[in-house]
DNA sequence: CCTGAATAGGCCACTTTCTGGCCTATTTCT
DNA sequence: AGAAATAGGCCAGAAAGTGGCCTATTCAGG
């Protein structure tokens, strides 16, 4: 898991000891993605914090709720409910897996959970991300590793509507200095395209996302549109956007 | 009111919003005794972590939590539950999408905001599911469709612990009559195995989804069994249940 | 009764974040 | 129009959080 400010880190660590109920440090801080130095200390601020963590020592041992709290609501932030729709989305893409229709039900109750006003921001963001089909056996082949860094500044430029800049090589191999909106997503999988306007060119490009280096948040900020990724969407590959 | 670490600051403002309702910024920075400026930031931290803090401007405004209706509470049966799990650790596996990692984190705290003692049934279910890496280009070619009416046979009996009839084809094109306790769930997206003792065999065997049909639950109830599940996959390929 | 695994926590250099002050913009009530 | 309040950008100094390394302690199994 990458990294996260310690609050958040704090709410998922209990979410996961409610969920899993006892589990060895060394675990969960690698889920948490810090050391077990760290995690070992937020234990301890949870604890004078009044929560009635205990710790078993020893083979075997591990860390859980003493007695339950009562249950915490539940409070989803942005890119987790982006994160468990998307999840569910793409599992449907993939015909014949079990309980995935169920899946299917259980995140519009997960949806249907939260606040009103939550929910309608988050429908925005959901739609401007587009799922399609599985991608081909060559375009499989070619894909390659996205950095953690790349997906954090984008995940925040997607979401809190901040343009991006970052460099680009295209499918012959020419680099070059982009500056775009990130209105959309579009996924095949296992890779995944921005679907942007180029700041500089003022058009309508399209960026696969194993192509992209060096990324920057920029200052200057964008309305999102969801014409923009149903007009690139529509026009389909046979668009001038494609690089 | 003193300095304290920003933690147990935010647990004093909520517990000053719930006990007064709404207050302006600037009466519960000083109780609080930061600037209005670090209050501002405590607020809109809340706020990204998923509280609904709404802020009421000009002449006698203030901030408050938002009113809002009665929401439903959350209530997913096991398969909705087990659904959107297999579908985060499915996406999960393929490395660098966009959200999958909040995602991760957001189904823990799906699963920790269910009852006790469903979050204890629903562990137990899960720990029989194992997800592998995905399938290889020829396994992926051969892999057929699955029919509903043998998803919902299935499900119902892995779920309810009720062993299982089918007929299958083997990987010569064998037919057979089977006759089985569905222990377990192997996935190699995108096609997936049952883990299962044979009652006639009175043997482990390993079932490909796409191969089965005709299935029809039986009266006999099992006992699930976490071990048989680890036991197959621990014996990995070498194992003499491969059917 | 010894060994290995696990929790518990001190110390320290290095980062990162937080904080407060100052600023502007925007909304809302009188 | 004017005052009051939320909203948030920017910056330099202050205060944490973090990871690595260390030792102590407890517990289960052979």
């Amino acid at each position: 898991m990458s990294k996260r400010p310690r609050a958040e880190r704090h709410d998922a660590l209990l979410a996961q000891l409610r969920a899993r109920g006892s589990a060895p440090m060394r675990e969960l801080a690698e889920e948490l993605g810090v050391s077990t130095r760290t995690l070992r200390r937020d234990v301890a601020t949870l604890r004078a914090r009044g929560l009635d963590i205990e710790g078993d020592r020893g083979r075997g041992g591990g860390i859980r709720f003493a007695r339950y709290a009562p249950l915490p609501p539940l409070r989803l932030d942005e890119a987790e409910a982006v994160g468990l729709w998307l999840s569910v989305q793409l599992s449907r893409r993939v015909a014949g897996l079990p309980f995935s229709r169920a899946g299917g039900g259980g995140i519009q109750k997960v949806l249907a959970a939260l606040p009103e006003e939550r929910r309608w921001q988050l429908r925005r963001l959901l739609d401007r991300i587009v799922v399609g089909p599985a991608a081909s056996a060559s375009l499989r082949a070619s894909a390659g590793p996205v950095a953690d860094t790349l997906l954090d500044a984008f995940e925040r430029c997607f979401r809190d509507q901040v343009c991006l800049g970052f460099s680009y090589t295209d499918r012959v191999g020419a680099r070059s200095q982009r500056r775009i909106e990130p209105h959309g997503i579009y996924v095949e999988l296992p890779v995944w395209y921005i679907l942007a306007v180029d700041l500089d060119k003022s058009a309508q490009r399209m960026f696969r996302m194993d192509r992209i280096a060096n990324p920057r948040p920029l200052a200057q900020r964008f309305e999102p549109s969801r014409a923009v990724v149903e007009e690139m969407m529509a026009r389909g590959a046979g668009g001038s956007w494609r690089t």
